[in-house]
DNA sequence: GCGATTTGACCTGG
DNA sequence: CCAGGTCAAATCGC
C-alpha cells in the first residue's frame, strides 16, 4: 500500500533528521567556550547513534520487505494493511495471515529502550508513551526474574495497527524496564491523552520548546509537537517514535500487572524531556538507553569525523527521495 | 454492556 | 522438545 510506503518513508526521515539535529547540538556544544559536560556529549551521541540505528533499521526492513513481494501477482498484504473483508472471511484471513506472522514478525524493525521509573510515594512510574497499548499476554520467561508482559496498539483491529510492545523488568535493577517496540503505529497518536504539564503547551495544545541555544520549533523534532512539525513537514509523522512519543504519556496505568499501577512522576516527565531536547540532561538518577535491537541489525559505528557544515544540508530542502 | 486484563492453552521456531 | 509469543475464554471494573 501507498500509505505504508509513506509510514516507512517518514519514519526513516525522521529518524535521520532526528540524528542531524543532534549531531549539531553536539558540534554546537563541543565548539563553544563552555565547558562541555562528557554526559552530555555523550548523550548526544548516543541519541544520533540510535537514530541512525532505526532509519538502517528502516532501510533494511523495506529492503527484505521489497524483495520478497515481487512474486505475488495479486497485490499482497501489507503487515500495516487494514483488513476490510467481511467477518466470516475475516476469520479465515487472520488464521491465514497467523501463519506468516512469525515470519513478518522477525522483519519488522524492533528495538528496545531501557526505561528508568524513579520510585516516588513508594510508588514507581512507568512506561505510558502516549500511545494506546492493550494487553494481550504475560509470560514467565525462564532466565528471567521478573515475567514478560505483552501489549499490542489498542487500534490494531480498528485502524490495522499492528504496532506490539514487550516490557520486561530488569534483573538488575528493577526501576529498569526493557520495552521492545516492534512495528510501528499507523494510528495516530491523537488518541492518546496528553499530560497537561510539563513541557509548555500554548493554548491551542501546541508545544513549546525551550532549549538553551536552540529556539522552537527548530529544535529537535524529538521534541517538537505534531502540530509544529507537520507545519514544518507536512508530510513527515513521528508517531513511531518513542522519543517523541514519550512528550505525550499519560497519566496512568491501568492494570494490574507487576509492572503496572504505576504512574509518570513529574519528575520523571521532566528529565524525560530534558533528555529528549537538548538540555543539558541533570545529573539525573533517570537515564534511558535507547538502542536498535542487533538482532536485526548490527549496530553500525559512524565515523563522525566530518564536517556537517561541510556536509550543509539544510533539512527543509533536502531531497528525500530515498 | 463493553472494553480491558488475566491466564491457561496453543502455536511455532530453534 | 522447549521457550517464547499469541490466542481466546473467563473475569473484572467502570
Amino acid at each position: 500500500m501507498e500509505s505504508d510506503r509513506n509510514w516507512e518513508q517518514n519514519a526513516l526521515i525522521s529518524e535521520l533528521i532526528q540524528g542531524l539535529e543532534v549531531a549539531r547540538k553536539l558540534k554546537e556544544d563541543l565548539s563553544s567556550a563552555s565547558s562541555v559536560d562528557a554526559r552530555d556529549s555523550h548523550s548526544l551521541l548516543q541519541r544520533i547513534l540510535s537514530s541512525y540505528d532505526k532509519a538502517l533499521l528502516f532501510l533494511r526492513w523495506n529492503e527484505s520487505v521489497s524483495m520478497q513481494q515481487p512474486t505475488k501477482t495479486s497485490s499482497p498484504q501489507s503487515p500495516l494493511s487494514i483488513d476490510k473483508t467481511p467477518l466470516r472471511e475475516d476469520a479465515e484471513e487472520d488464521h491465514q495471515e497467523l501463519k506468516h506472522n512469525s515470519k513478518k514478525r522477525k522483519m519488522m524493525p524492533k528495538w528496545t529502550e531501557h526505561i528508568r521509573v524513579k520510585i516516588e510515594n513508594g510508588v514507581e512510574g512507568p512506561l505510558e508513551d502516549g500511545y494506546s497499548w492493550r494487553k494481550y499476554g504475560q509470560k514467565d520467561i525462564l532466565s528471567a526474574k521478573y515475567p514478560r508482559s505483552y501489549y499490542r496498539c489498542t487500534f490494531r483491529k480498528t485502524k490495522g495497527c499492528f504496532a506490539t510492545k514487550q516490557v520486561q523488568r530488569s534483573e538488575e535493577d528493577h526501576t529498569i524496564f526493557d520495552i521492545t517496540y516492534r512495528g510501528s503505529h499507523t494510528c495516530k497518536r491523537n488518541d492518546a491523552v496528553l499530560p497537561p504539564k510539563s513541557p509548555d503547551y500554548t493554548q491551542d495544545g501546541s508545544l513549546t520548546v525551550k532549549t538553551d541555544n536552540i529556539t522552537a520549533p527548530s529544535a529537535s523534532f524529538g521534541c517538537m509537537a505534531q502540530d509544529n512539525y507537520h507545519d514544518l513537514f507536512p508530510s513527515l509523522v513521528l508517531e513511531n517514535d518513542p522519543f517523541f512519543s514519550t512528550l505525550s504519556q499519560t497519566s496512568s496505568l491501568s492494570a494490574n500487572t507487576p509492572e503496572s499501577n504505576y504512574f509518570v512522576s513529574p519528575t520523571f516527565l521532566e528529565h524525560e524531556f530534558d533528555g529528549v531536547c537538548n538540555k543539558p540532561c541533570p545529573d539525573s538518577e533517570l537515564a534511558r538507553l535507547v538502542s536498535a535491537d542487533t538482532s536485526i541489525t548490527s549496530s553500525p559505528i559512524f565515523d563522525f569525523n566530518f564536517s556537517l557544515d561541510a556536509v550543509g544540508i539544510d533539512y527543509p530542502n533536502f531531497p528525500f527521495n530515498i
